[in-house]
DNA sequence: AAATACGTCAACCGCGCGAAG
DNA sequence: TCTTCGCGCGGTTGACGTATT
C-alpha cells in the first residue's frame, strides 16, 4: 500500500497566493495556533495543499519573518555557519533570526556562492581552489583548514562543558565551551515546536589575551595536551605571543577580505614545524619562512620574543605577513572576538 | 523596440524521520 | 513489529523582473 498523497491534487490551487489566500490561513493559524497543516487549507477554506500552507507561512506570513535584503552581516553569520554545517539551512536559519531557511538557501546559491568562488575559494569545501601546483599559499591553507578541523574534532571530545582558561590566571578565559551537537538537539527540538523563531544565542564566549612573559608553558603534543584535557575540568594554559605560533593559536586580521575566516582557534598542532603561517591568510614566503623555522628552533629570551619575529615582505597571495608590530599589537592588547563561532567548532 | 540571457525567489516535490496506533 | 500519518528538510523548478544585445 503506497503512502497517502498529502492533499487532494483535484481542485487545489497551485503558483502564486492572491491576498485572500494570505489573509484566510493567517486569520485561522492566529485563532487556532500552527500545526495540522493537513486540515488547515479545509478548516480555512482554502484550495491549497496543506503542505503548501505550511511553507507559506514559514517562509512569509509569519510575523517574525524580517524583510529587506541580508545585511553584510548575516552574510558574514551565513558564511561561517555553512562553513561549519554544509547545507542544514535550517538549522543555519535558527542562528539568523527573522531569515527562513528557504531565504538563506537562495541567497547562497545566487549570491554567497559566487562571491566566495570570485575570492578563489570553494564554496562546498570552503577550500581555496588550487589552480596549479605552484599556489603554494593555496596548498598550505588547505592543509591548514584540514589539520583545524581534525584537532577541533578531537577536542570536541574532552572539552564539552569545561571551563577552558589560557593565558595567566583571568587573562584569557573562555567561560563555556558549548557541544555543538548537544547545542543543534536543542535547536532542532525548538524548532519543532509551535515557535520557530529562535533568538540567536549569543553564546557570549569572550576570549582575551595577553602577554608578557608568561610563555613558559608549551604543551608537547596532542597527547599531553588531551592528557591535560582529561585530567581537570579546567584546563589552564598559559598562552603568549609565542604559543599563538607554536600551539596553533589563529585569527584573521584580514577580516575585510576574508569575514567568513574570522574565527579564533586555539588548538595543540603537534606537528607546529608545518606551520609557518601566523594565521588563516598570512602564508609567508619560502624566504621568510626560512627565517621563521629559524627563530623557532632558537626561541628568544622571556619578553623579547616579539622584536626577534620580524617577518617582513608579502605572500603568495600579496598579503603583508605577520611582523614584529602586528605580534605586538596583539600581544598587548585584549582581543575581545563574540565566539559563539569558535565555541561551535567544539 | 524586440529578443534573449540572466538573476532572484516563491513554491513545488519527494524523501526521510518520528510519533502514534 | 509494522503501517500510517504528519511534518520538516533540502533539491529543484519555473515565473517574473531586469539587464544586455
Amino acid at each position: 500500500m503506497g503512502r497517502a498523497p498529502c492533499c487532494s491534487k483535484v481542485g487545489v490551487n497551485k503558483g502564486a497566493r492572491s491576498a485572500e489566500e494570505d489573509n484566510l490561513p493567517v486569520k485561522y493559524i492566529q485563532t487556532h495556533g500552527e500545526g495540522n497543516w493537513r486540515s488547515l487549507p479545509k478548516k480555512a477554506g482554502l484550495r491549497r495543499c496543506g503542505k503548501s500552507c505550511r511553507l507559506r507561512w514559514l517562509n512569509y506570513l509569519r510575523p517574525c519573518i524580517k524583510r529587506g535584503n541580508i545585511t553584510a552581516d548575516e552574510e558574514e553569520l551565513i558564511i561561517r555557519m555553512h562553513a561549519l554545517l554544509g547545507n542544514r539551512w535550517s538549522i543555519i536559519a535558527g542562528r539568523v533570526p527573522g531569515r527562513t531557511d528557504n531565504e538563506i538557501k537562495n541567497h547562497w546559491n545566487t549570491k554567497l556562492s559566487r562571491k566566495l568562488a570570485s575570492r578563489g575559494i570553494d564554496p562546498k569545501t570552503h577550500k581555496f581552489i588550487t589552480m596549479d601546483s605552484s599556489n603554494r599559499a593555496g596548498d598550505r591553507f588547505n592543509q591548514f583548514q584540514s589539520e583545524k578541523q581534525y584537532y577541533c574534532s578531537r577536542r570536541s571530545q574532552h572539552l564539552v562543558s569545561n571551563v577552558v582558561k589560557v593565558g595567566r590566571s583571568t587573562d584569557l578565559v573562555i567561560p563555556h565551551v558549548h557541544n555543538l551537537k548537544a547545542d543543534l538537539k536543542v535547536q532542532e527540538t525548538e524548532n519543532k515546536s509551535s515557535n520557530r523563531s529562535l533568538p540567536v544565542e549569543s553564546h557570549n564566549t569572550n576570549i582575551s589575551m595577553s602577554s608578557d612573559e608568561c610563555y613558559n608553558y608549551t604543551p608537547a603534543d596532542s597527547a599531553e595536551c588531551a592528557s591535560l584535557i582529561n585530567s581537570s575540568d579546567s584546563v589552564e594554559a598559559k598562552c603568549d605571543s609565542r604559543d599563538l605560533h607554536d600551539n596553533g593559536c589563529h585569527w584573521n586580521e584580514k577580516h575585510d577580505e576574508f569575514p567568513e575566516y574570522d574565527v579564533f582557534n586555539f588548538f595543540d598542532v603537534s606537528n607546529a614545524e608545518n606551520e609557518i603561517c601566523c594565521n588563516d591568510d598570512y602564508w609567508v614566503d619560502e624566504e621568510s619562512a626560512d627565517q621563521f623555522v629559524k627563530q623557532k628552533q632558537a626561541p628568544p629570551q622571556s619578553g623579547q620574543w616579539d622584536k626577534q619575529i620580524d617577518v617582513e615582505g608579502k605572500d603568495n597571495l600579496g598579503y603583508p605577513c605577520m611582523n614584529a608590530h602586528d605580534l605586538s599589537d596583539h600581544a598587548n592588547n585584549d582581543v575581545t572576538i563574540m565566539s559563539w563561532e569558535a565555541a561551535l567548532w567544539y
